[in-house]
DNA sequence: TGTACATCAGTGAACGCGCGTTCACTGATGTAC
DNA sequence: TGTACATCAGTGAACGCGCGTTCACTGATGTAC
């Protein structure tokens, strides 16, 4: 092969980003190794260490493109409802809700046992949380959007605090037990809950 | 050291699950090797398969008794406010939200991510599954007689799988942030949320 | 009850495997003149 | 522009480590008579 230009050194590297990300939101950060995603980006696992000091430094670079990208499709989601804040946070809940596909699993779900396990004095846990914060701003405006709107009850960043948690734990056991009948009600609950308009 | 006798062989296997079990709860299951349990059990590694087929089913049965563990624990909680159903679930809630002791951790947050990436197809699963649910009848069981008190107004099923999955939400961010004032603003909202009686 | 023998819980070392990481090497790229 | 040389992205094999698992061995326990 020889030397890569600096251009396509570059485009390689974004590719193993976007490569782990993507293998790290499906099969999870422990489940997937650099060989893995050296491979699946169509190289060899020996440069890997020529673009990253190790594998955290690419985990931390592939969580924060994974909320990033989340953050992305949930702006999306709002914008193409911006006329109605409730029908927003009903048609992002559905989309959180989905299971397919995996490589769209929720970062905060997906990555939430191995910043568990971390000191918390970490780069790990703090591109973690940033992620989360970024998030929680959007559905949190969301939700109080929808309550200034006409025909509702006023909600309160408390609200938007349960729905927000409420979101997280249906998609948690949804993800861990699948698509039951008892995983459907609990995820018709939550979506009930959000006040109609 | 020889044979030990089978009262005795029957008191180390049972030691190595609950041993097993703390550590999971504590460290989760990937981050724990036979090795460590047989050790801090006070046995060596080797003497494992003589009692076990496999770490998976080591797995099966510590969760097992991790979720009655954690069945047990509600249970001594809801019968000190067995006057009050709503203080017995705030009671309950401010129990989940404590996050030590580390060896009482949520089984549900703690083994979500190992049986997030099983197949469904899977023992380990079944565990998993019948312990949540397990544990959501007895929550259920509370939020509904909540809302038979005096003073209340009426809760229904869909309340109460709200409630849960809110617990386990601010349950999982929990564990993954620290204690942060944000997260102290998700727990009380959480127990706001609570029908106050 | 005592004796002879088979059993098998527990030991501790070893095996095989996959992983993160390292390294000597290649040869096209980038640079200095 | 052309030439000579240094750089360094990518290669592929190897290293070291920890893990789940296996195994030959030990000797007290359990059993048959």
């Amino acid at each position: 092969m020889g030397r890569a230009s600096q251009k396509q050194a570059e485009r390689n590297r974004e590719r193993v980003v976007e490569t782990a990300c993507r293998l790290f939101r499906m099969r999870g950060v422990e489940n997937v190794s650099i060989a893995d995603i050296m491979t699946e980006a169509g190289l060899t696992p020996g440069g890997f260490y020529k673009q990253f000091a190790s594998k955290e430094a690419l985990v931390n670079e592939a969580f924060a493109l994974a909320f990033r990208q989340s953050s992305g499709s949930w702006e999306k989601i709002i914008k193409r409802h911006d006329a109605n804040a409730a029908q927003a946070l009903t048609a992002l809940m559905q989309h959180y809700f989905k299971q397919r596909p995996l490589e769209q699993n929720c970062p905060m779900l997906a990555f939430s046992s191995l910043v568990s396990n971390l000191s918390s004095e970490n780069q790990t846990t703090d591109v973690y949380c940033s992620g989360v914060e970024t998030l929680f701003r959007q559905f949190s405006a969301e939700v109080l959007n929808a309550s200034q709107q006409e025909n509702t009850k006023k909600l309160s960043e408390a609200d938007a605090l349960v729905l927000f948690a409420a979101m997280i734990g249906a998609g948690l056991l949804s993800k861990a037990i699948g698509h039951t009948p008892w995983v459907r009600q609990m995820q018709s609950a939550v979506l009930g809950a959000i006040p109609e308009s």
